[in-house]
DNA sequence: TTTTTCTGTTCGGGCATTACGAATTTCCGT
DNA sequence: ACGGAAATTCGTAATGCCCGAACAGAAAAA
């Protein structure tokens, strides 16, 4: 089952190269200089680097600022579109936007992380700082835990050893057990809530979309509390979301 | 001006280790002996790099078959995010998209071509084979043209020197006078069209979003040839695409 | 202006690391 | 169980990175 092994000799520059990408991205781009700072490693490297990438059109520059290229976007969008999921799910994130007015979510799951494959923003919704494709710890959201439910226990095992179940707020769920006593009960109710766990003043829901027994994403709506109230989550939002999570059931699996 | 110029000493490693994902997305992944016959590498040098990649996240292997990972979704949905033109444009794409059913496409440049930056997909619309993120010859689309139409002749010339102007169909433009007689015309109608001249059966008419005298994006309709007649264009199509690009071009600026 | 102090860039030598071919193991299908 | 092809490991050779230092160029201070 595709077990991910250390690699025996790793091609050390390519992982530079992504340390060097990846650090642009968390601090919203760099000079040469801060970016030798920052990864301790020469100025020269840094330059070489930055270089390469931003003539292989990965990175681009405006006065010695150096910032994450769309170019990724590519690969991202191309990787995105091979997922028959995104492309049956689209459609139906529409129409969910449309009917709430919010904010509606479709999370998978890829090498142990949540990755926001798609989303449509409803004409109520209020801007998030989140972005399609953005990764995310699967036992922070509403969304992950979910996914997480519905994986056998083993597997989250090995994904929680590999990625930790480190703290993004103070409700963020921490401590092992805890979480599998979540999910049984997330497995219970056939969804999930997010309750400002990830974002202050944000509530979430989420349902399984599942392909015989076996899970392929997470559908979400979510909101500002305001409007999130538990009326209205039972009484609207959900039922629009298991009729949603249906469609996709059905389109996906027939061819 | 942000000067591309070619590195002294570029780090080979990087370089062969975008052609490598680049590779996996052009052929739809690979299996390590096949990516090494492709890029005439030896089996190890090629087994090395999956493997890293792999373990970076950036690559997912299933049963033999390398594919481009969602991971690069995570960069270029943060890059796509920085864009401000982005965030002011989805909802008038979403507004475009309702209004004519078809699909309504947003293209930036960068490194001297065109990416899509967004799209939004209404409900008659046929699907099409592109994606978001997708990067083009600027010279190819309608959209593409209608950049390189607003960027000042010197700029539109370095980019034929860097990329030329390869044909996509029979009817592409390659000739470089042809296209600047082209360019002048778009700028005189305020408009680009593309008959079939990318994929066969599709027409697209496309309007630029500038930020006082500079481009910044341009915006499209497309849609089957069967329901993009010039009556429907003239009529519905164009008000409604400068409509929408005025919106933008105001809160572009505005704040 | 001159001086100072940054940052970006170039250069060259030492050595870590990648490239490479062959050996080995694993995984298929027969 | 066997044969073939693919993946993986191993060891060696030399390429190509790492890194400090020197240089240039621009902005800030004097």
């Amino acid at each position: 089952m595709s077990n991910q092994t250390e690699p025996k000799t790793p091609v050390k520059t390519a992982q530079t190269t992504f340390r060097i990408v990846e650090t642009l991205k968390s601090h919203d781009g760099a000079t040469v200089t801060e970016l030798a700072d920052l990864l301790d490693i020469p100025k020269s490297s840094a330059h070489n680097y930055l270089r390469t990438l931003e003539h292989e059109g990965y990175v681009v520059e405006t006065d010695g600022e150096y910032e994450v290229g769309l170019r990724f976007l590519d690969l991202g969008g191309y990787a995105r579109s091979r997922e028959r999921l995104f492309s049956v799910a689209t459609p139906e994130l529409k129409r969910l936007a449309d009917a709430t007015g919010e904010y509606a979510n479709l999370l998978v799951e890829e090498h142990g992380l949540g990755v926001f494959l798609a989303r449509d923003r409803g004409d109520q919704a209020v801007s998030l700082d989140s972005y399609t494709g953005q990764s995310v710890r699967l036992h922070t959201t509403a969304l992950g835990k979910t996914i997480l439910a519905y994986l056998p226990r083993e597997r989250v095992e090995e994904i929680i050893d590999r990625h930790g179940l480190p703290a993004k707020t103070e409700r963020t769920i921490t401590e092992r057990e805890e979480l599998f006593e979540a999910l049984a009960e997330i497995r219970q109710r056939e969804c999930a809530y997010d309750r400002e766990e990830r974002i202050k003043g944000l509530n979430c829901v989420a349902v399984p979309v599942l392909s015989g027994d076996t899970i392929t994403g997470a559908l979400s709506v979510s909101g500002p509390v305001s409007r999130m109230d538990q009326d209205r989550i039972d009484s609207e939002i959900l039922p629009e979301l298991r009729r949603a999570a249906n469609i996709i059931e059905l389109n996906q699996t027939h061819s």
